[in-house]
DNA sequence: TCAACAGTTGCGATTGGGTCGCAACTGATG
DNA sequence: CATCAGTTGCGACCCAATCGCAACTGTTGA
C-alpha cells in the first residue's frame, strides 16, 4: 500500500523532470510509510535500515526537493530541527505536548474559514499558515 | 513614557530578584521603546546606537531572562532569525508579508475560543500558541 | 562607606542544523 | 549503448545561538 504510494509519486515525479535515483526511491519509501513526524536525521536512519545508505546531505536536498514538487511539507516546531510529512493528506495543524512531545494532528475548519477571513480583511491573501498550540494534559500536577 | 515603562520594568525585575546591569537597563530602554519585532543583532546595533556598549552574547542572555521573566515574548518566523517584542500588550498574532516582509498584528477572539476549545475536547489546556499567517496582496501579479 | 561575593559580562571557541563546491557518478533520452 | 545534464558524497562552510572562563560589578549588610 505505501509500497503503491511511493511507486505513483516516483512516476509523478518522472513527469514533472525529477530523476528518480537509487537515494530519492528510497527516501519516497521511507516518507510513504510514515505516519509520524520524521526529522532528516531520522529519515537518513530509517533509509540506512531499509538498506540503502544515504548521505545526510543528500536527505537534506531529496527533502528540498520534494517539498517544492508538493510531495512533503515541512514543520518547524519550537526549538527543534525541522520535521517532514507526506502532503496527500487532508490540511492539518498540530498540537504539540509540552511533557511528552507528542504530537497530535487536528483539524477545524472554523479556524481555517477565520484565518482567509482576518487576511481577505485587510487586503491579502494566505499563502501558507502555521497553527501550533503547545499543550498539557488537563489535571497534571 | 517609555522611559517610565522601563524604570518600571527595572523596578519589577529587581523585585524579581534580577540585577539590573548597565546592560539591562539599555536593553530594556531599546525594548520600551521598540514599536516593531527586531531581531538580536537589531537590537544589538540600537543598544550600541543608544550609546551602550552591549556584546551579543550578552544580548542574547538578557533577551532569554527576559523573556523567563515574562517581559519579552520570542517570534520565530520561518526562516528567520528569532524576533522579539515587549510582553505587555493585548495578545495577539501575526501576519507576514512574503513579499514585503512587512509584519501585521491582528487579534481575533474566536480564534482564540476555538483552539482553547480544540484542546480541551482531547484533554488538554494551551500552554502556548503560534498562529502565523504568511500572506500576500490581493491581486498582485 | 565599603568589603565580600554571587551574579554578570566580554571574548573567543563551540555547537548544531543545514547548505555548498566540486569531482565522481548515473538516470534518462535517442 | 553513448551522451550529458542532473545527482551524489564528502568535507568545508554558514549562521544563529550558546558556552567556558577570567575579569568585572550590582547588591547586601556590617
Ligand atoms: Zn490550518
Ligand atoms: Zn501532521
Ligand atoms: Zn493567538
Ligand atoms: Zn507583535
Amino acid at each position: 500500500m505505501t509500497k503503491d504510494r511511493a511507486r505513483q509519486l516516483e512516476a509523478a515525479l518522472r513527469e514533472a523532470g525529477v530523476r528518480i535515483t537509487r537515494q530519492r526511491s528510497a527516501l519516497l519509501r521511507v516518507l510513504a510509510a510514515c505516519d509520524d513526524h520524521p526529522d532528516a536525521t531520522e529519515l537518513h536512519l530509517r533509509a540506512r535500515d531499509a538498506g540503502v545508505a544515504v548521505s545526510l546531505a543528500t536527505v537534506y536536498r531529496t527533502l528540498t526537493t520534494l517539498q517544492a514538487q508538493g510531495v512533503i511539507e515541512k514543520l518547524e516546531f519550537r526549538g527543534e530541527p525541522a520535521r517532514w510529512e507526506p502532503a496527500d493528506q487532508q490540511h492539518h495543524d498540530h498540537m504539540i505536548d509540552v511533557d511528552t512531545g507528542a504530537v497530535i494532528e487536528f483539524t477545524n475548519d472554523r479556524i481555517e474559514r477565520l484565518q482567509a477571513e482576518i487576511a481577505a480583511e485587510m487586503g491579502y491573501e494566505i499563502v501558507h499558515h502555521r497553527l501550533e498550540l503547545y499543550v498539557r494534559r488537563r489535571g497534571n500536577g
